[in-house]
RNA sequence: UUCUGGGUCGUCCAGUUUGGUUAGGAUAGUAGGUUGUGGCCCUGCUGACCUGGGUUCAAAUCCCAGCCCAGAACCCA
């Protein structure tokens, strides 16, 4: 009777607080202008390995349905978003700005903040390539954020160009492109001592990286113009968005090959976690799948690690519950009944006594769900046209009239 | 995939060191008692040694494998 490995049961209790978090994510998305969509959890194998690889099969369930077709289970919802680019992209305006809160599944080992089954919003602006475009994607992913609680002191973003990376990389004539990128990933994770000593390794000039990595966002910005280094795009971004929780920090690389310059990943200020919600612009992916050339930015975000987070701050909410109960005392069911059906009618939420219990046992099954309002519904009370109402917060109670 | 530490009623905990009678408690659930009206109190009931092998006269306890949980490495869309 366990559960399967790295997959989790929501009960009611669960359940409230996902779909807080959900909330949360669409309201958010809808003030900004996205628009929701979905596609289906399973698809071809072969979209995602046309864009990963086939070692990406290794993180992926994959399998061959009766029919011989090799399908999975999503990993991720950008191959889905592209498909639909491809397919249906034509004939909507530009820019697309959609968003989606899909179930995906990745054959990972479980540890923090990893799972094999989570859900990722995901929020894309399709066919426009401008600043304005990308800082409106970070000032989402910013207000996302906030809107659960968090503060300027609870997380930073940290945002990176790769065209200014690239452009180090060309001027400090490093060869190996993917290890220093690999290398600057784990930045964070490493021992400062650890760290230099491989970055060495990598790069004859290291100690130029290494100082432009200590600087603070506006000496960076300055030291690297006076490299002749264009950081226009940077600025302009950093123009648009909140600098108290924002950094232009170089180490922010994110693994995706698919990201084209600006690329960004929120996490907190402490530090225990792993990345909370990341994205940045991918220019290629939409003609990588065969589409037109389509400029794209977006962010991604897993419920894992925000709960992580939540929880250590404290910002799970109690949860109302805005139930009323009937209860009942005596033969009165068709009555109870009849009140239900009209309170429902009326708009209201209801839950009704099912039970033979006495009247002291209903109140208390009432109070253990939460609930505050109970209508009493007596024999001897309805013979005199009355109903009883309950406050069960404040004990008090109110004879009504029944019809 | 590798490594570390775990797994006893739904939940939390005792028992495992040193194998030995019916695995104990709290809480939750449930039925009832009490009060024509909840929270308190009382009584009964339900309810567990992760699975499979091995060692032994005897295994919750020792050994092995698997499963699951927590975490780390790798990888991370």
């Amino acid at each position: 009777m366990q559960a399967y490995i790295g997959t989790r049961d929501f009960l009611p209790n669960d359940w409230k607080v996902m779909n807080y978090i959900f909330n949360k994510w669409r309201d958010v998305s809808l003030a900004y202008g996205f628009e929701e969509y979905d596609a289906p959890i399973i698809a071809p194998l072969k979209l995602f390995t046309d864009k990963s690889g086939e070692e990406i099969k290794n993180q992926l369930f994959y399998f061959t349905d009766k029919g011989d077709r090799e399908v999975c289970l999503r990993a991720e919802l950008t191959p889905q978003t592209a498909r639909f680019i491809i397919n249906y992209g034509k004939e909507l305006k530009k820019p697309i700005k959609w968003f989606s809160i899909p179930r995906v599944y990745r054959y990972e080992k479980p540890q923090k903040g990893r799972l094999r089954e989570f859900f990722q919003y995901n929020a894309d602006i399709i066919g426009e390539e401008n600043v304005l475009a990308t800082s409106e994607i970070i000032n989402l992913s910013i207000n996302l954020l906030k809107s659960f609680g968090l503060k300027n002191n609870d997380f930073v973003i940290r945002v990176n160009s790769r065209k200014i990376i690239d452009s180090l990389i060309n001027r400090l004539n490093i060869t190996d492109k993917a290890g220093l990128y690999l290398l600057l990933d784990k930045k964070n994770k490493m021992k400062p001592a650890e760290f230099n000593k491989e970055l060495k390794t990598l790069v004859k000039e290291y100690k130029l990286l290494l100082d432009l990595l200590e600087l603070k966002s506006n000496e960076l910005i300055v030291e690297l113009t006076r490299l002749g280094i264009d950081t226009n795009r940077v600025k302009s971004v950093f123009s648009l968005i909140d600098k108290k929780c924002a950094v232009f920090d170089l180490s922010v690389v994110r693994g995706l090959a698919y990201y084209t310059d600006i690329v960004f990943e929120a996490f907190d200020r402490k530090g225990d976690l792993r990345a909370i919600l990341g994205g940045g612009e991918y220019n290629n992916l939409i003609s990588d799948f065969g589409g037109a050339e389509t400029p794209a930015v977006g962010v991604g975000m897993g419920d894992a690690v925000l709960l992580e987070l939540l929880k250590i701050k404290r910002l799970i909410p109690e949860f109302i519950n805005d139930t009323v109960f009937i209860a009942t005392i005596g033969d009165v069911v068709k009555d109870a009944v009849k009140l239900r059906e009209k309170l429902v009618s009326d708009g209201f939420k209801v839950d009704m006594n099912l039970s033979s219990r006495n009247i002291s046992k209903q109140l208390s099954y009432a109070e253990s769900k939460g609930i505050t309002k109970v209508y009493i519904l007596g024999e001897k009370d309805l013979a005199k046209n009355t109903i009883t109402v309950k406050d069960l917060i404040t004990g008090k109670e109110k004879k009504s009239k029944a019809r």
